[in-house]
RNA sequence: GACCGGUUCGUCUAGGGGUUAGGACACCGCCCUUUCACGGCGGCAACACGGGUUCAAAUCCCGUACCGGUUACCA
């Protein structure tokens, strides 16, 4: 049989990055045993449910590239089959209808709610109590002819209990006392969570039902309703959670922007190297490696890798530099300095783009240049962001002075304010007799250093902050050239970062 | 509260009876160097606790603590 898998978000939001792993973990595993990856959008909660929300999680789903096989299920186009499983475990006896009436949701939080009430329960609370259980079949009918609204609830046997084998957790078992009867569909008519995933896992013929731990004791119901349907359930996989650094839940409220994938998208992360890190969270080979391709993932991957201990996301709300988790800006840096720059080129020249930073000539007369550009400034750089940031000196003259290098670069050495527009004199006579290579930038600008008795490192890196902006970058003279004879001396004779500190 | 699950450096993890408990990120130091967030070398840092079992326990068993999940006519 082939393997099929699903991935199952609910639309009431981005896609998050819990969700987004359960997604990739679904996705390796099926490419891995050469099955289908599967999508269905669990909109069934009208009232929370959005298109913007299932349009931001396919975006999501694209952006790391997890493409899913054969179409998209919605499930509320399945309510029809939900509706008419419960009513034939109600013809068949496995389900009854309950007529108490709704009560009515209570306005404080319903966690919090539920746990009351669990708690106030304690000891005392029979889950087969409930008296529409053994109400006889001709009464239940006439009750709902007679337009009485119902629910309809799963009849949980007295005694035995509920077993499964999780792939990641091994065999887990509950007894029925700890399991209601559990509804089915409510009194509107509306099929109910349990019903709905087991209904469609069925209809999609799902052989492996990967996803959060959370769904770890939903399980259990949802065996049950196999059973009753007399269905062989699906081998299971739970999935350790991932949390935030206080290890509580990691959610849009509290954490906000730090969770949602389109974030990192926006941040120039590459997808490659986010889909890394993710698998990693969670997930090991048992080996040593960290840097993975795709290829390698889905060939390496395997339930039996994944851990049963959560995974703290380790992000600092109040560091502006680390603020997502360490090792995926690491991870980022390191695929951008690291793969084939052509490669990488594809995602750079969008990033220009929308700097407006972009000439055509870089695909044409100046792709060399700009290749070269690309492949030396990369070194230091976290995200294709800092191609139009810190690296918009190389592409425009309009650019900035960061406050922190003309401190320390400039105006700690007054001298420059003469010495550097003079070097471009210097430039200027020099480099009409010779080539502007790297080579001879280092023999004009050490000669024209001794000259002044000075050392080295304050010409250049004066001429760094004049030419560039900022304090760090790659080598000078490797600078000196790829900016380019005529716009060195332009800089250098500009005098707008010193009037600013004036 | 009940039921279920988890616990190795700050974080992600390797290791599943005998290891100087390994790696990565972060952090710190040194080197390279004209700067640096590149690179190289090094350092700091962990088996939650208590009992067992065993010649031997991070590893197996029990208990405790702590953390998490579930306990809806939400998904």
């Amino acid at each position: 049989m082939t393997t099929r898998v699903r991935f199952a978000p609910s639309p009431t939001g981005y896609l998050h990055i819990g969700s987004a792993r359960t997604a990739l973990f679904n996705y390796l595993y099926a490419r891995h045993v050469g099955g289908k990856f599967l999508l269905r959008i669990e909109d069934t909660d009208i009232a929370r449910s959005t298109e913007e929300s299932t349009r931001s999680i396919l975006d999501g789903l694209a952006w790391l590239e997890l493409e899913h096989d054969e179409e998209i299920v919605f499930q509320s186009d399945n309510a029809d089959k939900h509706r008419s499983a419960a009513r034939k475990l109600l013809a068949e006896g496995k389900a009854y209808r309950d007529f108490t009436p709704k009560a009515e949701p209570t306005d404080q939080n319903v966690k919090e709610g539920i746990a009351e009430r669990a708690r106030a329960n304690q000891g005392v609370k029979n889950m087969r109590d409930n008296p529409y259980r053994d109400l006889s079949a001709n009464e239940s009918d006439a009750r709902a002819a007679a337009g009485e609204p119902f629910a309809i609830r799963l009849k949980v046997a007295e005694h035995g209990r509920t077993a499964f084998d999780d792939a990641v957790y091994g065999i887990q078992e509950r007894e029925y006392a700890d399991t209601e009867d559990l509804v089915l569909l409510r009194s509107d008519g509306h099929p109910l969570y349990n019903l709905a995933v087991v209904c469609d896992d069925i209809e999609m013929q799902i052989t492996h039902v990967i996803r959060g731990q959370d769904h770890l004791t939903n399980t259990h119901k949802q065996i049950l309703i196999y059973e009753a349907l007399g269905v062989t359930p699906p081998t299971f996989a739970h999935l350790p959670l991932i949390m935030a650094p206080n290890k509580g839940k990691l959610s849009k409220r509290k954490h906000g922007e730090v969770v949602s994938m389109t974030t990192y998208r926006d941040a120039g992360f590459l997808a490659a190297a986010f889909r890394n890190f993710l698998a990693l969270l969670g997930w090991s080979a048992g080996e040593e490696q960290e840097i993975y391709s795709l290829e390698e993932l889905i060939q390496k991957f395997s339930l039996e890798g994944i851990h049963r201990s959560n995974a703290v996301f380790n992000f600092h709300e109040s560091d502006p530099r680390k603020w997502t988790d360490d090792k995926a800006i690491w991870m980022n840096a390191e695929y951008i300095r690291t793969m084939p720059l052509e490669d990488l080129l594809p995602f750079v020249k969008p990033e220009l783009k929308t700097a407006k930073l972009w000439r055509e000539e870089y695909d044409d007369d100046e792709r060399g240049w700009f290749e070269r550009t690309i492949d030396l400034i990369r070194q230091r750089f976290f995200t294709l962001k800092d191609f139009s940031a810190q690296g918009r000196a190389y592409f425009s003259e309009d650019y900035d002075f960061d406050a922190a290098a003309v401190e320390k670069n400039l105006v700690k050495f007054p001298d420059l304010r003469s010495w550097l527009p003079e070097l471009a004199d210097r430039f200027e006579a020099e480099f009409e007799k010779q080539r502007y290579t790297e080579e001879n930038i280092e023999t004009v600008v050490k000669s024209f250093t001794e000259e002044k008795g000075t050392k080295l490192g304050v010409i250049m890196n004066g001429a760094r902050t004049l030419l560039t902006g900022v304090a760090v970058g790659p080598s000078m003279l490797a600078v000196f050239e790829t900016i380019g004879l005529e716009k060195t001396i332009m800089r250098l004779k500009s005098q707008v970062a010193w009037n600013a500190v004036a």
